[in-house]
DNA sequence: GCCGTTTTCGGCCCGACTGTTTTCAGTCG
C-alpha cells in the first residue's frame, strides 16, 4: 500500500493554502486549508488507512476542521500520493516558488508581486535579481527591504528548520542570566515552543518584566537588551520588544512588558496558536476580548484578569491549563469540566529501569549506577546490559549474561535496602523476531527490554512482523527504543508504530520513552497515541553513566504533553506494585 | 472552506513592527 504519513498529507494542504495565498485568494478560505492541515498532522491515527477504508469520507468528517471539501482532498491524495487541486495552482508559477515563503520577511503578497512582475520564482532568482538591482523599481521595494531580503536568503542558506529543546533551553538559561543583570529587570520567563514542552523549537521567546520595563523606560531597556554579548545580528527592535539571531542562528524575540499584563502576555505568548485562536473564540461568546495585554469586557473595555494567567483562565470559567497541554486537543472543554488529568512530574519517578555498566558499553560498574541512583533518592534499578548480538559494545552471551545476573544480586545485596537493584537485559531481536539470549537465562532476570534499535533496514512490512514477533516472546516486558532511534538517520527505516503498539496494549508489554533530550524514543504525538491504545509507559534514560541518571526533564514534558499521568508511567509505582504491573512471568 | 445556544447564511482573533507610505500595506507571531 502507498505510505503516506499524515505529515506529508498535511504538508500538501499547506502548500495549497500558501498558493491560493500567493494567488490572492479568500483568506477565510485559506484559513480553512490552515486548520485542515493541522488537525491532520495532530491526528494520532493514521489517516491514509481511514481515507482507504470504509466510511471513509463520514470518519473524516469527524476530525475538527475537516469537511466535504477537505475529506475529499484526504482521499484523493491518500489513494493517488497527489493533490490535482494543488498541482492545478502551482503549474502557474514554479514548483521552487513555495521555498520562497520561508525567506523573513517574505510573505505571499510580495512573492505574488515578484512573479507577476519578473516571474522570479525561486531563491537563486531573487537573489540575483536583488544583487543586480532589478528590484529597486518595484513598489515598496527600498533600499532597505532589497538588504534585508539579502541578508534573509543567507542566514536561511546557513540554517534552516528547527532547534532541539535542550539547545533552546541552554540558550534561554544564558540569557536570562544576561537579563537580569540588567537593573530594573526582576523576573524572565520563557514562553512559546520551550515553555509547551515541545521537542523542538523555532525560537525562543522570552518576557521580561520589572521597573525598567514601564512604557516610560522600556524604549532605553530595548537598547540594553540589544547589547548583550553573544548576539549575532539584531533583527528588529522597537520599544517592547527585541528581535535578535545567536550564532547558532536561533532567533530569539525578548518582549519588555509592563508587571500589570504580565500575565496576558504570559498566556498570549505561550500559545499555541490554535489554543489561543479557541480561547479568544470562547472569550467572545462570553462577552470578553483577549489580547496580549489583557481580558477585557467588550461592552465598556474594562478589564478583568491581566496580571496572571489564573485570572484569565478563571474569568473564563477554566481551570488554569499547564502550558504542556496548550494544543486545542481538548484541554479546554477538560478545564471547563473541572477534569484536566494531574499530570506526571519529574518527583513522581522512583526509578530507572534501563542503564549499561562497564560489562558492556557504560562507563561505570554496576555499584557506581547504584550508589548514584540512590544518592538521587530512587527506590529502585534496573541493570540493563546489551546481549551478545551487539558485538561491538561486547554484549553478553548466555554464560556471561548469568554471571552479571549473580553480579547484579551481590550488589543488591551490598547497597543493604539502600535501593534494590534489579537484573535486567536489553537483548536484541534477530532477523527472525527471535531474541538472542536463551528462555533459560531471560527467566532468571525481572527487566527483558527487547530493543529495536538494532534492526537492519527491511521494507516496513517484514520490519513490523519481526518487532510483533519480539513482542508475543513472553519473556519481553518492555519494548526498547520503540521508534528504533539509533537507526533514523539511515532512511527509510519505518515500520507500522500503531500496530507495534497496539500489539503491546494488548500483551502488556511495557513501551519505553527514553527521557534525554537527544533520545527521546517517542515523539509527543507518538506517545499520545501510545497511551490512546491502552499502553503502560516506562520512562528511563539508557544511562551508560552516572551523570545520566535522573536527566529525564525532557522525557517528562513529552509526557506531560501527552496528557500522563503518574498511573500511566509504570516507574512510578513502589516496586512491589512496579513488578506486579510488568507483564507476568510465565 | 468550515461551522452552528448567532444553525443552511454570514460570520470567521488581534496588535506590533517594518519600510515605505504623509495614512498604510504587508508580515509575523
Amino acid at each position: 500500500m502507498l505510505r503516506m504519513d499524515n505529515k506529508t498529507i498535511s504538508n500538501l494542504l499547506e502548500e495549497t493554502a500558501s498558493l491560493l495565498e500567493i494567488g490572492g485568494g479568500d483568506s477565510f478560505r485559506i484559513r480553512s486549508y490552515r486548520r485542515g492541515a493541522e488537525s491532520i498532522e495532530q491526528a494520532t491515527s493514521q489517516l491514509t488507512e481511514i481515507a482507504t477504508g470504509e466510511d471513509a469520507v463520514k470518519k473524516l468528517l469527524e476530525i475538527p476542521g475537516i469537511g466535504k471539501a477537505m475529506a475529499a482532498h484526504v482521499v484523493e491524495i491518500a489513494s493517488t500520493g497527489r493533490l490535482g487541486f494543488r498541482d492545478e495552482l502551482l503549474a502557474k508559477y514554479t514548483p521552487s516558488i513555495l521555498e520562497l515563503l520561508k525567506l523573513p520577511g517574505m510573505g505571499p503578497k510580495t512573492v505574488a508581486l515578484l512573479w507577476d512582475a519578473q516571474e522570479i520564482g525561486d531563491i537563486d532568482a531573487l537573489e540575483a535579481a536583488a544583487k543586480a538591482g532589478k528590484l529597486d523599481d518595484l513598489p515598496r521595494f527600498g533600499k532597505k527591504l532589497v538588504e534585508k531580503i539579502l541578508k534573509g536568503i543567507e542566514d536561511y542558506r546557513r540554517h534552516s528548520g528547527r532547534f532541539r529543546i535542550d539547545v533552546v533551553d541552554n540558550a534561554a538559561t544564558e540569557l536570562t542570566r544576561a537579563l537580569l543583570k540588567i537593573p530594573g529587570i526582576d523576573t524572565v520567563t520563557p514562553a512559546g515552543s520551550l515553555r509547551r514542552g515541545r521537542e523542538t523549537a523555532g525560537d525562543l521567546d522570552l518576557l521580561v518584566t520589572g521597573p525598567s520595563c514601564e512604557e516610560s523606560l522600556s524604549a532605553a531597556t530595548a537598547e540594553k537588551v540589544a547589547d548583550l554579548d553573544g548576539i549575532a545580528s539584531i533583527m528588529a527592535q522597537g520599544n517592547n520588544k527585541v528581535s535578535f539571531l545567536l550564532q547558532n542562528g536561533l532567533q530569539v524575540d525578548v518582549r519588555l512588558l509592563p508587571r500589570s499584563s504580565y500575565g496576558a502576555a504570559l498566556q498570549y505568548f505561550t500559545g499555541s496558536k490554535t489554543h489561543n485562536v479557541a480561547l479568544r473564540q470562547r472569550a467572545l461568546k462570553s462577552g470578553y476580548t483577549l489580547n496580549e495585554y489583557a481580558l477585557a469586557r467588550v461592552a465598556d473595555n474594562s478589564i478583568v484578569g491581566a496580571a496572571t494567567e489564573l485570572e484569565i483562565y478563571s474569568a473564563l470559567g477554566l481551570d488554569w491549563i499547564p502550558p504542556e497541554l496548550r494544543e486545542n486537543l481538548g484541554e479546554l472543554d477538560a478545564a471547563e469540566q473541572r477534569k484536566l488529568p494531574k499530570l506526571i512530574e519529574q518527583k513522581d519517578v522512583r526509578g530507572d529501569l534501563h542503564m549499561h555498566t562497564t560489562a558492556t558499553d557504560g562507563h561505570n560498574t554496576i555499584r557506581e549506577m547504584a550508589e548514584a541512583a540512590a544518592e538521587r533518592g530512587y527506590e529502585y534499578i534496573a541493570i540493563t546490559d546489551h546481549s551478545k548480538n551487539l558485538a561491538m559494545t561486547n554484549g553478553l552471551d548466555d554464560r556471561s549474561a548469568i554471571n552479571h545476573v549473580h553480579h547484579i544480586r551481590q550488589v543488591d545485596k551490598e547497597m543493604a535496602g539502600r535501593i534494590r537493584v534489579l537484573a535486567g537485559i536489553e537483548v536484541d531481536i534477530l532477523s527472525d523476531g527471535s531474541l538472542d539470549l536463551s528462555d533459560s537465562v531471560l527467566a532468571e532476570m525481572e527487566i527483558v527490554i527487547s530493543s529495536v534499535h538494532t534492526l537492519f533496514n527491511q521494507p516496513a512490512e517484514e520490519m513490523t512482523a519481526r518487532i510483533l514477533r519480539a513482542i508475543e516472546n513472553p519473556h519481553t516486558r518492555i519494548l526498547g527504543h520503540p521508534t528504533g532511534r539509533l537507526l533514523l538517520r539511515r532512511e527509510p527505516f519505518s515500520f507500522d508504530l500503531e500496530a507495534v503498539l497496539q500489539k503491546c496494549a494488548e500483551l502488556g508489554v511495557a513501551v519505553e520513552h527514553n527521557a534525554t533530550p537527544e533520545r527521546l524514543d517517542l515523539r509527543d504525538r507518538d506517545l499520545r497515541l501510545a497511551h490512546e491504545l491502552g499502553c503502560k509507559i516506562v520512562i528511563d534514560t539508557d544511562a551508560h553513566q552516572t551523570t545520566s541518571l535522573g536527566n529525564i526533564r525532557f522525557g517528562i514534558l513529552q509526557m506531560r504533553r501527552a496528557w500522563l499521568t503518574p498511573s500511566n508511567v509504570l516507574n512510578t509505582l513502589p516496586l512491589k506494585k512496579l513488578l506486579t504491573s510488568l507483564r507476568p512471568k510465565r
